[in-house]
DNA sequence: TTACCTGTATTGTCAGACAATATTGCTTTC
DNA sequence: GAAAGCAATATTGTCTGACAATACAGGTAA
């Protein structure tokens, strides 16, 4: 899944440290630093000590101090644990917790200020669209509410998006939609065939012309990832999906915009019906 | 202007950073710096040193790091000088450029590893919606371009937007979408109504009833700076204006959701000839 | 009360060290 | 001569410990 959908904090075998991590509420600690050492067995010996190459310390802290913000066991407005805290908690340097609430900052889901500490920012402020805070919105208890909400999103978008591919294609980007809507066709797997579907739908964005609506990326990919993870489809259910997908690519090709943007209604409208049937 | 604007990186006014910095390297500065200086034009101090009154140096580095990606100084695939080089060029400790770098990175701009140095990521993997790479990118050279691009992008969103929300608001809901649309009539300067007008439209997406559509309120914020900055607006427009968003208040608040979207169409078209004609 | 000051908790910044990692080029082996 | 392995090296990643800047809280004085 997910193309090219790495980020910085896309790390998901995580460091065995983080499983040490069951306490922290915003409580006010009153036994402070023995109770902490004492949850360690004396055996074990530093936590990061088993960390999982490929993931760095602040990236994975950065995973679950951000998770932990979307899911709301810190609301807007709180303070959170200061940086020793933190470091305290995890058995990290404080440098690395810093790094991981610089990246959180720079989307938007905290801020802070010397003696007061940092704090949860209002939720209407938070970079919903980014792909992290997006995948972490996405572990929301109830999926399907989840799903639907990108799903309009996709209604907003896709159609319009679609219109303008089909004025302002280049003949470069015509040929990246059109391979990846055969790839669609020819794929072996299903994994594969939502791989391709994936990008058919990203080089629409691009084709678009609209630099804006390229990041927007981010929706579909999760879409697709949710898809794919709680449907299965039937064989001629994916054939009617098919001839579809070639209504698009071939409408775009054609230059017909209005068309286009229908062909995609038809298409969204049936991926809706996939949804509620599941 | 951006009411509720405000980001780690959106720093204004306040102390000078170049005095300070200079004096704050008391030992290390010697002569082994020639080749570096050398890059340089001579007469200027130090270039390079944009820092940012009144933030913290990492934030600033931020910022300028991240208008140079942005404004297109380090191409796409480009291997931007490493830390120890920016910390001297800058004259700040690695731990700023580091957490300077880390902001960037969860922006997705940029990414790294080690032995490899940190490089521009594809320009399609930029978060293009966070606020902070909006208003570096609304530095393009073409001004207008850029207008245009959101423009477009209103387009595409509040219409449907503006429809979800007379479908959905509640009455909490709908009365900040009232007040604003009373302050916009009552302010006593354009920049005031301006605040009122960024504030409505803000309103109405979070009324849409959809969490996906809040954060693109950062465009129409964007939207609006660029417009009060770059346009002058006559009087009887203006009150054209107000008639129009009074339209899409009614509208909503009556819960039409078709009329309402077409008031938003209206508005929007109307936009684009103030756009189109300064 | 009001204004001012002072203590203090927290982030901000710095410096220097070592670890981990992956490229590069060299060396060995077949 | 080609392939495979190995060492040298450059860069980010991480840790530690120190001090500076800031702004709240509470006490003191007018």
């Amino acid at each position: 899944m997910r193309p090219n959908g790495r980020t910085a904090l896309d790390s998901f075998p995580k460091p065995a440290f983080l499983e040490f991590m069951r306490d922290a509420k915003p409580s006010k600690e009153k036994s402070p630093k023995k109770a902490v050492a004492a949850e360690r067995p004396a055996g074990v010996r530093r936590p990061d000590a088993a960390r999982i190459p490929g993931s760095s310390v602040h990236t994975s802290l950065a995973s679950e101090i951000g998770l932990r913000i979307v899911r709301g066991d810190y609301p807007p407005g709180t303070i959170l644990p200061n940086e020793a805290k933190w470091s305290e908690t995890f058995s990290v340097s404080r440098s690395a917790v810093r790094e991981a609430i610089k990246m959180l900052m720079a989307k938007s889901l905290l801020a802070s200020r010397p003696k007061i500490g940092s704090w949860v920012e209002p939720k209407e402020r938070w970079n919903l669209l980014d792909r992290d805070v997006l995948a972490w919105y996405a572990t929301s208890p109830d999926r399907e509410v989840f799903l639907r909400t990108v799903q309009e999103f996709r209604h907003i978008i896709e159609p319009e998006a679609t219109a303008f591919a089909a004025m302002r294609r280049t003949d470069e980007q015509m040929a990246e939609i059109s391979q990846a809507c055969r790839e669609m066709g020819e794929a072996k797997s299903l994994q594969e065939r939502t791989r391709a579907d994936t990008r058919f739908h990203l080089a629409i964005l691009r084709a678009s012309g609209n630099d804006l609506l390229v990041p927007l990326g981010v929706l579909i990919e999760s879409a697709f990832d949710h898809l794919f993870a709680y449907t299965t489809r039937e064989l001629d259910d994916l054939q009617l999906a098919q001839k579809m997908h070639e209504a698009i690519e071939r409408n775009i090709r054609l230059q017909r915009p209005d068309a286009a943007r229908n062909a995609v209604r038809k298409l969204l409208a049936n991926t809706d019906n996939v949804i509620r049937s599941r």
